[in-house]
DNA sequence: CAGTGGTCTAGACCACTGG
DNA sequence: CAGTGGTCTAGACCACTGC
């Protein structure tokens, strides 16, 4: 019985034919997949009930055995999907307890996404960032924030500026861009008064996952009003990250372009 | 029979006792690992087979079956040890072929640990990098280099620099700090003539395989020779990329340190 | 104690590679 | 074709959590 089609027992998704669709490989050109294990399409359906909304954010999944039972494999098939989805870090298991749905919020080491360390080592000497919203405005997405984001040119976004600063001390200054329709109702204000991550915030107002990130990173000197929100000359040379963070199925759900001051800190990170 | 201790059926290593040693975590503090999983032990013992260099760089080790023979425990266990291996590209998976040792060499993306790239999306477009020594000299390691690699101060060092172009623009200043004991005999001629990455050259000439890498970026301004070797005006802001490079069991064997010039280039990351 | 994820096994069969 | 890694199953037992 190899790769049958799965009778979904559930909701109303097709079975995914054998020989069929896409096991989400980058391969890329004229290769066709022609086989897919059972694990990736268990994966998929994961995927679409996570998408759903079917178990929220930080909530436990239903135990393997159960998931076996509702997509008739064996509890090792449904092991390996998970396994998958948790090294992407869209899961989370906790022996003895669960596995979980990933999330910003309780993650002890705030800021997931945040590769900026204080030289000195210890990351929780400095305590939490001090954040101060600068903006947050409605406008229209440039042709550049268009493409970024899979908008349509002139489309409406939110825009938001803020710095944040350590041991009192200005040390990144960002700018956000994301697409309006999502985040209907986002204010500074809601921004301002929320204690914790802003993904956090994404997930639990507005259901908003981000799952995966991209960073395009340079040195580069600030304009003057840039400096003055810093409070540096215009001649430090500061970090470019450009980011854009995706939902899943990858869909682009943020563009941020943070300005680091490297003076005391740096950015980290790690090759295999 | 739960994770009895394996009889190694080869060479001198010690059977390592079920409750004793470490499983390599990084919980840190008080909590004693106590149990350690047989695949975990498998890894083990296949570390030290790369380490030894009973298997060399881009040769195939033993198929699943022979290990799982060797070391008297299921092709399964073996199976997950070489899982995680693979994740970490220690070593890297074929199907219909075997299992290979990761190398430096005919990764038909060169420069496994550079993460800049050129602004219009095409890593191949501009052609292999053109490399040009500058200097490849046998010095004395200073405190804060000592410290990076472990050893002990005034340690005799090689330090190289050289400068890499991308069509025919100089984008990269390197200087490099080796251990002298290890890179015995290396010189600039030897650096100047091979034609590939040079951690393939640090594999098949010194049996040197870097594994492992952390990289601590910040934005800087080049001094004055710094700016004269890559043609660019003191005031001109570069990434600086600092990097220390691992063996196996966490033995640091470079740190470099990269000015990259990112006007048409930037430096790539993924989160996750 | 029951329920969860984690380990280990043994065996069958499939997909891919190369001679 | 034989040999390799890749998938899938079924079952046993272990480690951890919480009641």
């Amino acid at each position: 019985m190899p790769t049958e089609p799965i009778s979904t027992s559930s909701l109303t998704s097709k079975p995914l034919a054998s020989e069929s669709e896409s096991p989400i490989e980058m391969t890329a050109v004229i290769a066709t997949p022609s086989f897919s294990p059972l694990y990736q399409q268990i994966k998929v359906l994961l995927l679409q009930s996570l998408q759903s909304g079917e178990w929220k954010s930080g909530a436990a999944i239903p135990s393997e055995q159960d998931l076996a039972l509702r997509y008739k494999v064996s509890q090792g098939t449904v092991r390996k999907a998970i396994d998958e989805l948790a090294t992407e870090n869209l899961l989370v298991r906790r022996q003895g307890k669960g596995t979980f749905v990933a999330t910003h919020a309780e993650h002890h080491v705030q800021y997931r996404f945040l590769k900026l360390f204080p030289d000195n080592g210890d990351p929780n000497s400095e305590g939490p960032a001090q954040r101060r919203i600068i903006d947050c405005k409605r406008s229209r997405a440039s042709a550049d924030i268009a493409k970024k984001l899979d908008l349509r040119s002139a489309e409406p976004v939110l825009q938001v500026r803020r710095v944040l600063s350590f041991a009192s001390k200005p040390t990144i200054l960002e700018d956000l861009w994301l697409p309006a329709a999502p985040f209907k109702g986002l204010t500074a204000e809601r921004l301002g008064n929320y204690d914790g991550p802003m993904y956090a915030l994404f997930e639990t107002e507005f259901g908003v996952r981000m799952v995966r990130a991209e960073e395009k990173i340079r040195a580069v000197l600030p304009d003057s009003e840039q400096a003055l929100l810093l409070g540096v000359s215009s001649t430090t040379p500061l970090l470019s990250v450009e980011r854009i963070a995706y939902t899943y199925n990858d869909v682009p759900m943020e563009m941020r372009r943070g300005l680091y001051l490297t003076d005391t800190h740096y950015y980290r990170n790690e090759l295999h």
